[in-house]
DNA sequence: TGCATTTGTTTAACATGATAAGTATTATAG
DNA sequence: CTATAATACTTATCATGTTAAACAAATGCA
């Protein structure tokens, strides 16, 4: 049997894990979680979005997100509006104070990201992203 | 700002979700997680670990390595030996029910990853293997 | 129109992730 | 020796991951 060290999600797991240990304590200064923040990223991109949509930006799975919005709410950092035509969707987007949250911790996050871009080199980091997006998409095909 | 789908632990977890995707309903049949199955693996590479060796190889946290193990020592897939000489240390091994198991499933995951290796192509595996390797050795060193 | 089906979201239940605190055992300074 | 610190786990707590089931609103169709 291959080896136990070369499992790929095993390795993929331990690169994510090396680059969100240098960006969860920030998060955690502010009492955001990981999850939180993708949230939080992902609204300010899509400027507003329903639950399904914000799910897939995010990457969580529907029982999870739930669950973060209720916390996100409780904390007046988003709201829901009942604007649509379909009473099942609601439109997810962030509050004023949500807005300045993102605008106080995106650049600091950035930065760290700039410094992992120094370290590793970014015609490595351009690879290693392009072999990931590849691996996504050649598995995705074939479902 | 960055695009947010250029997040790098997003495209990592990705990733990974998208092969776990293929391996975890076997796992399930099995009455097993993919984190219990990391133990179970990782027992059978070192034949016999202390706790602490074991959360390392499986890459997994402490406290929840301590709840894995009270699950599958219920289930008699492992067993505890209180032979060392500190007595703070138990070493975990396998029982042979836990070696059945494993002897049952490791083929047919070997097999489904064998399906992945085809269709990304071994060439492209080991450079994603090589540069996910780099990249965490990048981020542990610098600290 | 009436009703089964589908769709979007939430609940529920159990397992793990992450951090802090607790406990027992061993090592160590004085 | 003995008090203290360090070590190896375990508990505790809250948040999320994963699956299945519940729920309500919308849709399709006889």
């Amino acid at each position: 049997m291959r080896d136990f060290k070369h499992s790929l999600p095993m390795e993929l797991m331990r690169a994510r894990e090396a680059a969100m240990a240098r960006f969860r304590p920030m998060l955690r200064d502010h009492g955001l979680t990981e999850q939180q923040w993708r949230v939080i990223r992902a609204l300010v991109d899509a400027g507003g979005a329903e639950v399904g949509e914000l799910a897939r930006k995010s990457c969580l799975l529907a029982p999870s997100l739930t669950r973060i919005l209720q916390h996100l709410e409780a904390r007046s950092l988003i709201k829901r509006t009942q604007n649509s035509t379909d009473n099942r969707r609601a439109i997810i987007s962030l509050t004023a104070r949500g807005r300045r949250l993102f605008n106080k911790i995106g650049p600091r996050l950035e930065s760290l990201y700039s410094v992992i871009e120094d370290e590793f080199g970014m015609e490595r980091l351009d690879a290693l992203y392009t072999l990931l997006a590849e691996f996504y998409e050649t598995l995705q095909a074939s479902r």
